[in-house]
DNA sequence: GGACAAATTTGAAACGTTTTTCCGGACCGG
DNA sequence: CCGGTCCGGAAAAACGTTTCAAATTTGTCC
């Protein structure tokens, strides 16, 4: 029942193998009247193109690979959606790999996406190193950047400008009167950690004070509530690198009695869906991570369509500031 | 640079390429020193195997299919997430599916993965229709159903006990004290919150009030908020069939001036991250989400690398009632 | 009606592995 | 020292497509 392939549609048609190709590849090459014989016998045989064989012997496949740092967090889920929302429409798998902030695990990922001749993959690097990305390419592999500027201009990236997100959050709480404003971060080896914060920090006119916490997540957030709370006097507002670190400090600052948007105003970033429903609800810099993964799957299978006129860009979204409660 | 193939390395290591294939895939055969000549020949020329190439010959592939229903929703992200260690750790690529509630979609998905003559699928079926996974099944492709209890015992499924979690919450509920308890729930048509309700009014002993929304997000759940608090009387307790549904639930009735726990106690189901986060922290029913994923996955891929042995499993996972602020 | 061009279709040679059969030599006991 | 066994490696035949040149049919124009 398995084993039907194209030479039994061929026979079933009564014409030859390469005919039947041709109808599944290039159905304009071949007479209206053949065409509706071989299709009438993929429908009976009920034929499915072995894409293994297609593959070899075309040279490449309908696959692309998404590597992501961390498939548990909401922004990355939003990016996978919208990757796989192109990239199914267009009729490509996705083969996804979550590197899970881990280096090697990322490097073995890679090493699964090359073996299975994807063809291209879309990453969001764990860090700067370019290395495996241009072995990567030297073998033909299109690559494309996502929420990360390309180091140079013979790439595809897809990013959002996050000096910019920081710049805006910052004059926003200087818009609610806010002097003193604190800046709760994530590692700051996280380049967009750090870009956040040399926006913030542009827009402040100097130095932030900063706390930084080892994960970006709302357990986080709830310490960096307490050592705020712990190191006396609270500031005006706090600018947090993320949602789940915002909504864990609003948690903790709550719980103590702090009143938020009153005693302190308080801004996240990423505004995921949870930013809306927290019982204060969240002002937060909006990034168009949904977008963010159309995007970078179009330049990724333009890249690959279309090798003669395509021509690499590094696109730069511009986040949003989404004011609610929190700041009020 | 990319074209080595296992005849390049077969010639720079003075052996056949047959040799070549014996040290990839069956290293035990073949003499730890013609071994090492042909591994170091791999190393110096930068070989990575042909995978279509593999599967075609070999006549399977490394890869599985995922097919999920909504890739936004937490729950199913740990399930995805549980899915790529287990699969990465052994090797194989994940090729992810993501059928967004539409039947179509799903159907298409579903044709690309036999394309890619994936070697099992893992998928949380969208309805009750088992036609297609039967034509998978005759395809020579194993299928295991993902939080779903498989309907004939020639197959693998990993579930949750839902009724047992819908009795769990509003035992829990009742322990508390509360005499009337509302259900809020998402479309009935899903099976879970089916579940869940029979549960619980198993537990209730007689019918429950029911609020049905067309949604399981947190948006929905504020709507629900609302209208509970017009219908007039308020209930002791709400049992709500998501944590998105609650977390909403507990916006809609903190901005009423509501208390929860203390007018009205609250309670969840799957115990998401945000759960612990919000501002009263949400008591819920925690499913194992992840070990879901994993699971399905060691069982698939046992399906698949032992046939002779395997045995078909239907695994029903009891969830585990977390208990937090609001129900105290 | 014939010649030439265009449009279709054919047939066979790849694509890079895995697998199976087969062969030469090393090793063993008698 | 001989015959039989084993073991490691070689050679060649698949696997199911796509592609390309060649062959055939169809269509056009005088």
């Amino acid at each position: 029942m398995s084993d039907v392939g194209i030479k039994d549609v061929a026979a079933r048609a009564g014409v030859s193998p390469g005919t039947v190709s041709n109808v599944l590849n290039r159905p304009e090459k071949v007479s209206p009247a053949t065409r509706a014989k071989v299709e009438a016998a993929v429908r009976e045989l009920g034929f499915v193109r072995h894409g293994s064989a297609s593959t070899l012997r075309a040279g490449h496949s309908k696959t692309i690979g998404l590597s992501v740092i961390d498939i548990g967090n909401p922004f990355f889920t939003d990016v996978t959606a919208g990757v796989e929302e192109v990239a199914s429409d267009l009729g490509y798998a996705v083969i996804l790999s979550n590197s899970a902030g881990s280096r090697a695990k990322e490097e073995r990922n890679l090493l699964v996406l090359a073996e299975q001749r994807v063809r291209g993959v879309l990453i969001t690097p764990s860090d700067e190193d370019p290395e495996r990305l241009d072995r990567l390419r030297a073998r033909g592999i299109a690559v494309v950047l996502v929420d990360h500027p390309a180091h140079c201009p013979d790439q595809c990236s897809v990013a959002v400008n996050d000096i910019g997100g920081g710049m805006t959050a910052v004059r926003h709480l200087m818009g609610t009167g806010a002097k003193s404003i604190v800046y709760v971060t994530g590692p700051l080896t996280i380049r967009q950690c750090l870009d956040r914060r040399a926006g913030a920090e542009r827009a402040y006119g100097r130095p932030l004070r900063v706390i930084e916490m080892g994960a970006m997540t709302p357990r986080a957030g709830q310490q960096a509530a307490e050592k705020l709370l712990s190191e006396g006097d609270l500031p005006d507002a706090v600018f947090c690198a993320n949602d789940l670190l915002a909504l864990g400090l609003l948690r903790g600052l709550t719980h103590a009695g702090v009143r938020v948007p009153h005693d302190v105003a308080l801004i996240g970033y990423d505004d995921i869906d949870f930013a809306a429903a927290s019982a204060v609800s969240l002002t937060s810099i909006r990034q168009p991570t949904h977008q963010l993964g159309r995007v970078a799957t179009e330049l990724l299978l333009d890249e690959c369509d279309n090798p003669a006129t395509h021509a690499h860009q590094q696109i730069m979204f511009q986040p949003e500031l989404v004011v609610r409660e929190s700041t009020r």
